[in-house]
DNA sequence: TGGTTCAAGGAATAGGTTTTCCTTCGTAAG
DNA sequence: CTTACGAAGGAAAACCTATTCCTTGAACCA
């Protein structure tokens, strides 16, 4: 009943010995290995189920020179976004048998480094960096001796595989769907220009209503803050400069809920009169507001399965190279289509 | 350059030959330990220095009988409750130079079994179990051999260690700040009534008011929902069956959300006609309401902190027993104080 | 019967580090 | 000059598993 480390996990000896077999027997035995009497198989494997034994991984990677784990290294303070990449990633990986230590720098260099030397003497067979931002960052370290992957960020050095996703499509589907409503004036509501996701989504945006003559162009853009307070003001400013908007797309979901407040307040309905798409489809914001928002997903699961793949690989001898996007997905709700609910 | 797990790390041989001395020697230096010159010391720092030698933490955790690594499962798909305590758990482990591998169970029994065999064949020196509902859940396994603390949730064997939130002391606070603004008249919405978190919160907030005299019972909360629809709906029908009220405690912000919406359009001022605190402390909605809500912190990050000091201590052979709760903590911001932003 | 082949399982090694014990050498005391 | 002691560092065991190579014994064929 005593605690702590001092007690000892039964071993492949044990199992060994009770089976009345030599270690390497019962390793054979074990893993399917080797030539063996089924009686003797049986043996061993009801002495392993009666002991409760389960083989050190330590022992095993150290023999095997790898230790079936892999690092996920995040700026992002497990925030939004870096928590459905680090699941996405983690289910792809524990398929495959390895196990993944998560950790949050916290956004400051030092404990990046810390982290990393911790990650390095554990032996780690590679390495997920994500982060909040798909800016460019500096490479984690670019002869490391372990792959690496970009997820959610990339590298200033661009041959390094980095998995992002297509804001631009995000953009555009959100063009698309309402044009396919019959909407004709649009707004586009979004956060700080110096964001690469910001401009690249309204960039999408303006081809996609460019491509179907509509007068949307990068001027008419509101860049502010990814904040509701900027939603709430920004909304004003295009009722007052726009008339006869009949659509407005939001750079995110927190911009779209301030929209959405002052769009209420000022009287306005939704989406009879404004139809408004949402970005990120962050399930709190979507569903508590009134109606349900209609956003643009950008998958962000799919982004850390796709980075453990290329990392898959890339341990395997065969990595990837350069930035790799995942399509972004449209999530239709109430905002946009009366029927949904 | 070939990169993959057939290249060799440098190990504390290639220092040994490097500084001329024997590997124990080698390891002595590194270490601290044993009677060496300083010049020796010295030589082999330099050497390990220019090599980038980091020790396998694997094979010294083979002999010291301990990895170094705790395992962290949670049930809440590294949701808005155990992110912070899983955060703060890590914080005050890894100061301790303890690594974590975390689990998401996302709520099936089969999966945490999986996890749980991992973990254990990984050989981790503890176990930190964390959940999104306070209520006592299945123990994981009473004889596993590792020390285990359930962090935001508890064992139905009463005697393993759990650290609580302290939800009656939530809901004390919230009314005592109530009290101390002279409102005088209440309003309590809340989740289920299923939810122990919501039946102490509301017990916490009745006591207090009742010590001060005022006629808030049981009988008055509304329990509902953990929706901002929920908050919208409840508030109307506060307003119509408690004339005069002049502040409402929600169960969660995000109810609280919904209440101040409500008020919003039926023309009420918050904080002047009603004052409002909510619960959690969720910075997106806390910060993203209009006003900013006052809310009741659970402070997170200490269940995470105090959860991993118990499983130190633990592992060094000093378990604790029975449940243990962290104080609430109060955070004062626009809706019921038109002086704070 | 003698030799060959094959099945079954044992012995030994490697992997990287820490620690215990042992050896060597120089120096001081007798 | 001999003995003893302390300092400095080397040798080897231990941790646990997987794998390679080797031994044993039996069956088979000529």
């Amino acid at each position: 009943m005593e605690p702590g480390p001092n007690l000892k996990r039964t071993t492949i000896r044990d199992v060994a010995a009770r089976a009345g077999v030599s270690i390497g027997t019962a390793s054979k035995a074990l893993n399917g290995q080797g030539k063996l009497r089924a009686a003797t198989r049986d043996r061993v494997a009801a002495a392993a189920r009666e002991l409760g034994f389960a083989p050190n991984v330590l022992a095993r990677g150290l023999l095997a020179g790898r230790t079936y784990t892999v690092g996920v290294i995040t700026t992002d303070s497990f925030g939004r976004f870096s928590i459905p990449v680090m699941l996405g990633a983690e289910s792809a990986l524990g398929a495959g048998q390895i196990s993944v230590f998560m950790c949050d720098t916290r956004d400051t260099p030092e404990r990046e480094r810390q982290y990393l030397d911790m990650l390095l003497s554990r032996r780690v067979d590679g390495l997920i960096v994500a982060g909040r931002r798909i800016e460019p960052r500096p490479s984690i370290g670019p002869t490391l001796g372990v792959p690496v992957v970009y997820a959610m960020t990339q590298s200033m050095d661009s041959d390094e595989p980095a998995i992002l996703p297509d804001d631009a499509g995000g953009g555009r589907l959100a063009a698309e769907h309402l044009l396919a409503l019959g909407r004709r004036r649009f707004g586009h509501i979004t956060g700080p220009p110096r964001f690469l996701a910001a401009r690249m989504r309204a960039r999408g945006f303006c081809d996609a209503t460019a491509e179907a003559g509509m007068p949307f162009t990068a001027n008419d853009v509101l860049y502010g803050e990814w904040s509701e307070a900027w939603g709430r003001e920004a909304a004003r400013l295009v009722m007052r400069t726009t008339p006869g908007v009949d659509a407005i797309f939001c750079g995110s979901d927190q911009i779209a809920r301030g929209v959405s407040d002052t769009l209420r307040v000022i009287g306005c309905r939704v989406p009879e009169d404004i139809a408004m798409v949402g970005f990120d489809n962050w399930s709190p914001m979507v569903l508590g507001a009134d109606p349900p928002l209609t956003s643009v997903d950008m998958c962000l699961e799919d982004i850390g399965r796709v980075a453990a793949e290329h990392l898959l690989l890339a341990i395997k001898g065969e990595p990837t190279h350069g930035p790799h996007t995942v399509p972004c997905r449209l999530v239709v709700r109430g905002s946009t289509s009366p029927e949904t609910p």
